[in-house]
DNA sequence: GCCCATATCTTCATTATTATAGAATTAATG
DNA sequence: CATTAATTCTATAATAATGAAGATATGGGC
């Protein structure tokens, strides 16, 4: 089977986290943007996956920060999302508005 | 790898089209209304391996249809989505929408 | 009426992709 | 060197994708 072209569910997840104005997207950050939005804990192994494969496929570029941490640390890994990436991200969410669009059971926060 | 609690990426997709108001939920259909909305084709096998899935989980219930088609075919299995299914189904949506919140990038057609 | 071509829907077997926990590694600070 | 922080590695399991086969009905030719 080939590689998917469109995103898998935590990529997508990952993208949008990275896409926050912020501007400060790593690793950890992202895992705990992700864990604090949707309540579910988020491997941070599978963050690092996903952040890799979106790199690899174009929708992200990383770059080393400096090791300038309060105490002690790595340096940090920063993600920025490509116009690729973000045209994809607007993709992947509109497709999931057009399926969770004209859904009685799910008008609930939109009101 | 314990089973994951929460909704997989094609698992949402199929649980959504499920919701719909129509009533008449089964495999072909589903799988139609994913390809229609997502622009991407879905194999008819994964869309039954997912439904499969989320019956296990209790979040659809299924029973067979009466074999009333017009020309052919094998009975159809229709789904329902349950009252979990449902409440799962909104809070993936939910999360999806606070992770998509106050994103400048994706603000078009929201607009 | 019976058989077969056809249409529709579902299942199977196999392989690929993604997610996870947990340990290990790297790298900085004092 | 102990501590802290971030990232990477390893092994395994869940989810997803696919082509092909199987099941079951209809209708028309004869």
């Amino acid at each position: 089977m080939r590689r998917r072209e469109y995103l898998g569910q935590l990529e997508l997840m990952v993208l949008l986290a990275v896409m926050r104005p912020r501007g400060d997207a790593y690793g950890v950050l992202i895992a705990r943007d992700i864990a604090d939005k949707s309540g579910r804990e988020v491997a941070l192994a599978s963050v690092y996956a996903a952040l890799e494969r979106l790199e690899h496929k174009g929708f992200l570029t990383s770059s080393l920060g400096q090791p300038t941490a309060e105490r002690g640390g790595k340096a940090r890994t920063y993600f920025k999302a490509t116009a690729t990436g973000v045209r994809e991200a607007r993709e992947a969410h509109a497709t999931l508005l057009r399926l969770s669009a004209d859904l009685p059971a799910l008008q609930v926060e939109t009101a």
